[in-house]
RNA sequence: GCAGAAAUGGUGGAAUGGUAGACACGAGGGACUUAAAAUCCCUUGCCCUUAAAGGGGCGUGUGGGUUCGAGUCCCACUUUCUGUACCA
């Protein structure tokens, strides 16, 4: 019988379908385990063969666990909202949805291709109305919500609106956007419209005038996480600061429960340094500086409270509100134009130059420790949304200040013993304090750490400034100028912002007759015909971004068709939370930040049991493409092979990966792939076309694609599988190499006939070599599995497969046990052999073994024997030996003479079951 | 700059502090075949030595250290990848 893997995974495909295999449904006699993969944005190129790499892994696991007894969740769906389809909309007139529902209906094809036991009864997208319901509905908390700082928590808006009416903005310390002071009657005294307002500064999603990442290419605003070095993510188009009213997410009232819960998770380590970096903690002073001939004072944050003495200037951002309020008349013009050619500069610029700009202000503040006068700037090295955005410049002790003071000319006085600043700062956190006595205070002699204590002390003595930890995580900016996403419930009555009723929700999105802003500049959705307006009112025309619809999505895998909730309590005590989530580190500062934020805010009002999403995550690595050239020698057709090229000048061509096998260029299909090379000509070594390679992105203009789909139509979906596992481990990036597959599909195709062989064949009890070799197996694998080392278990099966055909192995018992634990790993061909060794049902239910020590047990032991170390010869002793024996049965060996060389031996050192060193 | 991860044959990669290079690819040789494909067998880190069996030396980015013993642990450095950055 020949392997038909096409024959062979259609049809237990279609088994696992028409048998609803991998449904599953919340059980109490059960234990839950909740396997994810992060939820693909189905683009209009497909999956290529990296995209499946986590799936595969997760979905090993999932099977392995459900072998083991667990009652297994793990659900697929679609982030489907996205810029991609937007674009492609505006530029084809097509409508976003039909777009997307074409790319789901090709990743669905491509995906069941595979063998993923998804469990697809529960599949949910981002875009759909049922589901984008829920988002809209978990806006709507935030909006009605504040967050306490003193109980670390989310409570209701209207708990804060009672307060306010008994007692005014005292005695309660809501997380805000800047602080208010009212009493009752101010407050009661107040209209609706001023009450709301006010409202504003403390709602968990807010409307907020901040600095805003806009990307005029794109006419949108953009999170932090969306923009990298000054250029948007999606498509890298440049990004300016702008001030805009937006919707706003009070994550950063989050931040200490984010950066504190890190601890809990089973994440790596990296991953969690990168989310703590994000979260940016820092603890420090915040301090007053009278301004001279002024009745304010200049609040500044600073992590350095040891080093006031050394303050020589003060620094302003250039959109601090302090500006206008201090600006000389004479520097007014000035300060003007600075502030003027800043603003027309994109972040990119700002970046890119690292020019040292500024302007003086005319004001002096007062050193509150020295009494001196200093000058106060205004530049854009100081970031307004950062701290009080304004600073104590210290030019001997930060390197930024120091390359300001340089360039105005101003004072730099050194702080620390011993430190050069002649050249450059010295911005070490170390040594001992000089300089730094004042009347009241002197910290001279003192380490940095010390003073900077002693300084908090002293300023908080004196009333002049107060111990603070800041954190560098920002509110997340929640509107975007665009037509594909979430509508806000949100509508506009006398300017002020308004939800709808629940019992609107979802709120539609609407027909539009283009994708673009309109002529008066608003988003989209101001085109949508007799929308914008609900009784008269209008209604908000941004969307919300990308990363709200995937912020609670696992959650509603739990219970996916409930109408009543965005997840029933029962179904959430059950299921709870993620137990694996296996995904992309890229997006350990947008989606898991933003997500572990959501369901905190939803574990803050009770709607969800666990305090954090995903319990333990692997980040898959990315696979990169492995791009080949040929090479041109210039001005003609001739094509001159990798390993000759030196001796021409070449140009070097990318050529399509699809039709070169092990670096050997297929030139027939090289000239039929592109006219102009139809009568290319070829100087081969050693009868052979060579190329070269590359390791890059894997991308259409490349020529690298692989597709999965051509894989398993040649190979079969379990020798994809296979060998995704057998490149390396699943957190490595590595490139995507078809190179070694053929040693996978040999291994599958040897089982095979291994299998139909063996199984017809006469019964004989096992031997004990084959309880050996199967328990040996059993072992590795489920130590491997629950270690995510699937590499080395494709590795064991090769073994253990080479172990039974020596063996001429034909037991049932043993084939039955290799049957259920290659099963995870290539399912379809396991399902057949199940099916061969007379089992009803799926293999998948089958239960994973345990194996038997007593069978790994070996009748004798071999010790390498080594000299100092190094191995000399083996001697073999009897199990259970001891120490004694092992020591003299290596001393008796004719070797021991040989490298004893007439010594007595100093020591030696017999471990068990190892090694036995004799140090000579 | 800062943070994290990594560095092992021609290649991908294995090695609870205990015989480094499992497994696989590639390469070389052989068998079968009219031939090719497929399949099977042998060799394959480097160097020296031997007629052969075999024997010996060197080897996990560099330099130190701990240890009877280090790819693995510690210190310093180099390089690469990833993330992040006027965050005071």
């Amino acid at each position: 019988m020949e392997y038909n893997h096409r024959e062979i995974e259609k049809r237990w495909q279609q088994f696992w379908r028409d048998n609803n295999t991998f449904r599953v449904e919340a059980d109490r006699e059960k234990p839950k385990f909740y396997v994810l993969d992060m939820f693909p944005y189905p683009s209009g190129a497909g999956l290529h063969v990296g995209h499946p790499l986590g799936y595969i892994a997760s979905d090993i696991y999932s099977r392995y666990k459900r072998q083991k007894g667990f009652n297994v969740l793990h659900p697929m769906g679609y982030d489907a909202y996205g810029l991609p389809a937007e674009q492609y909309a505006i530029q084809t007139g097509q409508h976003p949805e039909i777009t997307t529902r074409q790319n789901i209906a090709r990743y669905r094809e491509q995906l069941d291709k595979i063998g993923f036991s998804f469990d697809w009864s529960r599949e949910i997208r981002t875009c759909d109305p049922e589901y984008y319901k829920w988002t809209q509905w978990a806006f709507m908390q935030m909006f009605n919500s504040w967050y306490d700082l003193d109980a670390s928590k989310a409570r209701p808006i209207s708990e804060l609106v009672a307060h306010f009416a008994a007692e005014g903005s005292e005695g309660i310390n809501p997380a805000c956007s800047k602080p208010m002071k009212f009493t009752a009657e101010e407050w009661n005294s107040l209209s609706e419209k001023e009450q709301r307002r006010r409202l504003m500064n403390y709602r968990i999603a807010y409307q907020g005038e901040t600095m805003v990442n806009w990307c005029p290419k794109l006419g949108t605003v953009l999170a932090n996480d969306e923009v990298s070095e000054g250029l948007s993510v999606r498509g890298g188009y440049p990004v300016e600061q702008k001030m805009m009213n937006q919707w706003c997410l009070r994550v950063s009232a989050y931040a200490p429960r984010l950066l504190d819960d890190l601890e809990k998770l089973e994440w790596s380590d990296s991953l969690k340094e990168t989310q703590r970096n994000w979260i940016g903690r820092s603890e420090g002073a915040e301090m007053l500086f009278p301004v001279v001939g002024k009745d304010f004072d200049l609040e500044i944050f600073t992590t350095r409270a040891d080093t006031v003495f050394g303050v020589t200037f003060m620094v302003l951002a250039p959109e601090s509100k302090y500006v206008p309020r201090l600006v000389s008349p004479e520097q007014r013009e000035a300060v003007e134009a600075y502030l003027d050619e800043v603003k027309h500069k994109t972040e990119r610029e700002r970046q890119i130059e690292k020019k040292v700009s500024g302007v003086f202000t005319g004001a002096y503040a007062r050193n509150p420790l020295t009494g001196k006068e200093i000058p106060i700037y205004v530049s854009d090295y100081v970031l307004a949304g950062y701290g009080t955005g304004a600073i104590m410049a210290v030019p001997a002790h930060d390197s930024r200040d120091y390359a300001f003071a340089r360039h105005f000319d101003l004072p730099v006085i050194p702080l620390i013993e011993g430190a050069d600043v002649s050249e450059e700062s010295f911005d070490a956190k170390e040594g001992t304090m000089c300089n730094s006595c004042g009347p009241e205070l002197d910290l001279n002699g003192l380490s940095v750490k010390d003073a900077i204590a002693r300084t908090k002390q002293f300023i908080t003595e004196k009333g002049i400034g107060h111990v603070k930890t800041n954190y560098r995580l920002r509110d997340a900016i929640f509107s975007r100028q665009r037509y594909w996403g979430e509508p806000f419930p949100v509508y506009y009555k006398d300017g002020e912002a308004y939800l709808m009723d629940e019992s609107e929700l979802p709120l539609q999105l609407p027909q539009v007759d283009s994708y673009l802003p309109t002529e008066s500049g608003e988003p989209p959705l101001g085109r949508a015909k007799g929308w914008q307006t609900r009784e008269g009112y209008p209604i908000e025309l941004c969307t919300m971004p990308g990363f709200a619809g995937s912020s609670a999505y696992y959650l509603r895998y739990m219970d996916p068709r409930n109408s009543e909730a965005l997840v029933g309590r029962e179904a959430d005590e059950y299921w709870r939370n993620v137990d694996l989530y296996v995904g992309g580190a890229e997006h350990a500062t947008g989606h898991l930040i933003y997500s572990r934020f959501w369901n905190k805010f939803l574990f803050d009002l009770g709607l969800v049991c666990e305090p954090e999403p995903f319990k333990k995550l692997v980040n898959q690595g990315m696979i990169q493409g492995r791009s080949n050239f040929v090479y041109r020698i210039k001005d003609t057709n001739t094509f001159v092979s990798h390993g000759l090229r030196k001796e021409y000048d070449t140009t070097p061509i990318r050529v399509d990966v699809n039709i070169v096998n092990n670096d050997g260029l297929d030139t027939d299909a090289f000239r039929a792939w592109r006219p102009d090379y139809a009568d290319a000509e070829f100087i081969l070594e050693d009868g052979k076309y060579i190329c070269g390679y590359a390791v890059e992105k894997m991308s259409k203009s490349m020529f690298n694609v692989v597709n999965p789909d051509d894989i398993v139509d040649r190979y079969g979906a379990d020798t994809l599988r296979l060998y995704e596992m057998f490149l390396g481990p699943v957190e490595q990036s590595k490139p995507w190499d078809t190179n070694g597959i053929d040693g996978v599909n040999r291994f599958i195709r040897k089982l095979w006939n291994h299998f139909v062989r063996a199984v017809d064949a006469e019964q004989k009890e096992p031997t004990r070599e084959e309880l050996k070799a199967i328990h040996k197996l059993v072992k590795k694998v489920s130590g491997d599995i629950e270690s995510f080392s699937f590499n080395t278990s494709i590795a064991a099966f090769m073994i253990a497969l080479n172990e039974f055909s020596a063996l001429k192995s034909t037991n049932r018992e043993v084939m039955d046990l290799f049957t259920r634990v290659i099963a995870p790993f290539a399912p379809h061909i396991a399902e057949e052999f199940w099916q061969m060794l007379g089992h009803e049902g799926s293999v998948a239910d089958a239960a994973w073994p345990v194996w038997n020590e007593d069978y790994l047990k070996e009748d004798s032991v071999k010790y390498p024997v080594s000299f100092n170390g190094k191995a000399r010869y083996t001697i073999e002793v009897p199990a259970g030996a001891s120490k004694e024996d092992v020591e003299k049965a290596a001393l008796a060996d004719a070797g021991a003479e040989k490298w004893l060389a007439g010594k007595t031996p100093r020591k030696i050192i017999v471990v068990p079951g190892k090694i036995v060193n004799i140090v000579v």
